[in-house]
DNA sequence: CTGAAAGCGCTTACAG
DNA sequence: CTGAAAGCGCTTACAG
């Protein structure tokens, strides 16, 4: 019966390559190189076809192209959380270089789950994605498989490692957190405790505190009297360092996961009286915003976000544009020392 | 080394419907039933379907049923910077709700400018968003008749506006602003300082100038002593504070156009000696982490980040779903009083 | 419940 | 420099 074509009035539906082609007087094909390869088209053509383009105000249809070149022009990213300083301007440099390529950026959130990541990957992929940025490297092996089998080419960032047959543009974790840690022995530190993030399934967490362990274990009385994990906000690492008080253990200095977690403690401390860092000092990791804004500022590491983000987009789109996996590349982290670490005051 | 790169014998290109079609010895019409619309396919049909879709590993090629159903479900969303808390939040929760509905979301930033973000929404639309994510109402004519000409699906939100035609998920800043400089009134200031956000092509910014402007306007002996414009950043709140102070107006409180801002404020007055908020109350706006960071915690407006995010998917699905524009939601704020805001001290 | 076939809007050898 | 035509991998009336 077909009755009433319902809502389709609106389908005045987009010009195609048909639709200029009539216009202007030649064929879809000139057309479409007119558009991709200008040069082999003659310019009187070009001025016709460039003429009905504009008049039918046409813009093609991605998915069509998509499908016929098998080529997207889309990267995926998945992040734990966008909701965080700490890969927010990464990410925003990541985007910036891709959109440079005229590349688009599919984001997805895992949260620190790595069930959520791999359907976050199927997802993306599925999509089209032409390739991903993961974050850190700890996932589940049947995770790289899928990565593997398909092929798929991606870029690891916020860590580094030299697996073999993986792309990484990322710092060391460890190394940075070692030679945090170090600093803070420097400053005659003996008695530290660490408020570490979550370890289970982060690498960048758990290398953090590798690092730390490391740079303890090399002094002879220096010792780690405290080690706990907290989630990266302010509450959880207040409440870490709540726990780490309740143990008693008389640390003269507090190293954190990430900024976060140190103004949380900065907080708590303030609260319960003790003085930062006369009585007591603190380290954080990121140097987000947050590390300057809080009283006293924090000494953290400073994680070279921009230059991660750019780095990684690069890599990724010389991956595809070669077939062939490019070098990674490691960063440099800066240890910036401010007033939240002293010396340890006296008992 | 190993020169025997393998890489390219990956060719096996995926399989395709056809292929799982020959090994269920069905036609592709079928299984694309089987997949979509499961209950029209007999049980037998649908289970030997199921086995050679996963002995092939078969996965559905996006753009070919993209450009069959004209559908991507894809979201593209375009927001001034990723590098800003302020909208990370809300962003989070927006690719969260529309995850649950199988959507993806493409982001692109703008920063702050309208040509590019202009430019990002082409290229949203041309690679097949289905609707969009705008934040702010205040963009040129030619944007808004473009997106009006295709017929584009959008959702605006960070701001609320009773325009016709146009859906929002956001709360009104004006009022917002009114309401929080009637409290910093009630707490006993007259002579205030306004330190905005770039209000050029930026709604949000310029709504809480004017909130700021009518509450001090409707009371008598109550002024606006100074107003100066800063980028959202700690370094650009320290300096317009400079600026400020340097004009000699002498306010006893600085309400700022953001929590970044405010907390560059907090950071320059204590550095040249300035207490808060007994010499002089700051406040800022957002809610965000750092708010609760600094020293004294800020006072601020919280913004509904969460529900204004998911709010806007839910809407933006709706309008998708049934080709009709939902009725706008509107956001109420809450004034969060902190240690920033004190009476004005004694000079 | 299932299949044959047209169609979605591009690109790209292949000829000319 | 340009065109005719096949093909990319799905979906969906239309028949049966």
């Amino acid at each position: 019966m077909a009755p009433a074509t319902p809502q389709q009035t609106n389908k005045r539906s987009k010009p195609t390559l048909e639709d200029v082609a009539a216009l202007a007087n030649v064929s879809t094909a000139t057309i479409s190189r007119s558009i991709n390869e200008p040069d082999k088209v003659a310019r009187a053509t070009r001025d016709r076809i460039q003429q009905a383009i504009d008049k039918l105000a046409y813009t093609p249809n991605f998915s069509a192209k998509v499908l016929a070149t098998n080529k997207s022009n889309i990267i995926g990213a998945i992040i734990p959380t966008m909701a965080n300083a700490m890969f927010a301007s990464g990410l925003q440099a990541f985007q910036e270089a891709l959109a440079e390529s005229g590349v688009l950026l599919l984001v997805a959130s895992s949260g620190y789950n790595s069930d959520s990541e791999f359907r976050q990957i199927q997802s993306l992929l599925a999509h089209g994605a032409d390739g991903l940025l993961l974050i850190g490297s700890d996932r589940p092996r049947s995770t790289l498989e899928y990565l593997q089998a398909r092929n798929v080419p991606y870029v690891i960032s916020w860590c580094y490692k030299k697996t073999k047959g993986q792309l990484y543009a990322g710092f060391d974790n460890k190394k940075a957190a070692r030679n945090l840690t170090r600093a803070v022995i420097n400053a005659g530190h003996k008695r530290i405790a660490l408020i570490g993030g979550v370890s289970a399934g982060n690498d960048r967490a758990s290398n953090r505190i590798a690092g730390v362990k490391q740079a303890v274990s090399e002094q002879r009385g220096v010792d780690l009297v405290a080690l706990v994990e907290a989630e990266y906000s302010l509450s959880a690492g207040a409440a870490a360092f709540d726990r780490v008080i309740a143990e008693g253990s008389k640390p003269t200095v507090i190293i954190c996961g990430n900024d976060v977690i140190a103004a949380g403690v900065l907080n708590r401390a303030k609260a319960i009286g003790i003085n930062v860092p006369a009585a007591l000092s603190v380290t954080g990791f990121d140097d987000i915003n947050l590390a300057t804004a809080v009283d006293p500022p924090l000494t953290t590491v400073r994680v070279p976000q921009l230059n991660m983000g750019k780095s990684a987009a690069g890599l990724l789109m010389e991956y595809l544009e070669n077939k062939q996996m490019p070098a990674s590349v490691e960063f440099e982290t800066e240890i910036v020392i401010r007033g939240s670490l002293s010396a340890p005051g006296v008992d």
